[in-house]
RNA sequence: GCCUCUGUAGCUCAGUUGGUAGAGCAGGGGACUGAAAAUCCCCGUGUCGUUGGUUCGAUUCCGACCGGAGGCA
């Protein structure tokens, strides 16, 4: 085994200005951008996830976005397989790889060296012990995971009823608990070297400032087109993964006749930041991201004092 | 100018037959191992508009004042 390749990463809430970042560093150090997105995985999803423009792919090459069709599913395993491609390919190619990116599980997936798990899962599986649930109640698929894995019955809440049906799955298609699976993949180390700054603003109204304006410029942008497009395409028909994005069903709302724009305005921005929130928590968590504060109460730095804290950071 | 209603959490409001108050929303905190932009859990102190009075005690009753809404002129 040769040493692990170094790797750098991005990460923070969204419209916190990590692309931006990122197109820098690899401007100036020659890298390649792997995006670390569950959104941007989909063609035709541009304008509401946010994704690099085609001037700014066409400066620095970006991976992992645009992999597959909105209505075909994809899983982190999915995304691990791939990325880790990527990654040694850039490396391989002199180039220094930086991912970018808010969807923490992915990122830890990917760092982490050793998945013993098999591949499982069973979309069939899935739906009948939702459908359990939906028919006996939350607590009696909890119960049935009580029998056969009390450790993880008893990490989970009740009503966390994806998260119960998923300790069930992995038990029912493997003969293994998802503790002990989960105990197992943990032994292993890092897949790779990594350097990772995570961007905070402990200022936090500053970020929600961002977002409402992002949004507002994504509804410019021609958001609501985008949407019909999908909507038309049945994305949200069989319920894909991607039909779950912040901004397209959010605005289904006004596009269905059911809301005002400005009502689906409103909680598209909400749940925008709830979102950005919920991202802070992740990543204020993982110990090998270096946080990074744009904005707080006293100063906000600039584009190039970031750029230079986080060259600092990366290259010293 | 007069009359009526009204002023309680960031917002909309409830409530206390006088013993300093609670819902929804917003917001905050957290969890997270192959659906994760998903899913789930926890969190309610605020000069009860200001100021006098009555009272052992006032956010509650009374007066004045200030702000808001409506009505009559």
């Amino acid at each position: 085994m040769s040493e692990k390749i170094r790797i750098y990463a991005v990460v923070g809430p969204t419209a916190s200005g990590k692309s931006a970042l990122a197109l820098e560093i690899a401007r100036r150090f020659g890298g390649e951008i792997i995006s670390c997105d569950s959104m941007q995985i989909y063609r035709r999803m541009d304008i509401g996830t946010a994704k690099p423009t085609k001037e700014e792919q066409a400066r620095i090459p970006h991976h992992m976005i645009d992999v597959v069709e909105p209505t075909e599913s994809f899983s982190c395993a999915d995304y691990v397989s791939l990325a880790d491609k990527v990654i040694r390919d850039v490396h391989a190619r002199g180039k220094l790889p930086i991912i970018c990116g808010g969807t923490g599980l992915y990122l830890d997936a990917l760092l982490r060296e050793n998945d013993f798990t098999p591949s499982i899962t069973d979309e069939a599986l899935r739906a009948e012990l939702l459908e359990f649930a939906r028919v006996h109640g939350a607590e009696a698929l909890h119960a049935e995971l009580e029998k056969i894995d009390p450790e993880s019955a008893a990490a989970t809440h009740p009503n966390n009823v994806k998260r119960v049906a998923r300790a069930i799955e992995i038990y029912r298609l493997s003969g293994v608990t998802k503790t002990e699976t989960d105990r197992q993949s943990r032994l292993g180390g890092n897949r790779f070297d990594v350097r990772a700054v995570g961007l905070v603003y402990s200022h936090r109204e500053a970020l929600y400032e961002r977002i409402d304006k992002r949004v507002d410029m994504m509804l410019e942008a021609g958001l609501e087109a985008e949407t019909r497009a999908l909507l038309a395409e049945g994305v949200f028909d069989k319920n894909a993964t991607a039909a779950q994005a912040i901004g397209y069903k959010e605005l289904l709302g006004y596009i269905e006749g059911r809301e005002s724009l400005g009502e689906s305005t409103e909680r598209l921005k909400q749940a925008t930041r709830r979102y950005a929130k919920r991202q802070l928590t992740w990543f204020s968590g993982k110990d090998y991201v270096t946080p990074v504060d744009v904005r707080s109460t006293e100063t906000e730095k600039t584009f190039e004092e970031i750029v230079n804290i986080v060259s600092g950071l990366f290259f010293y």
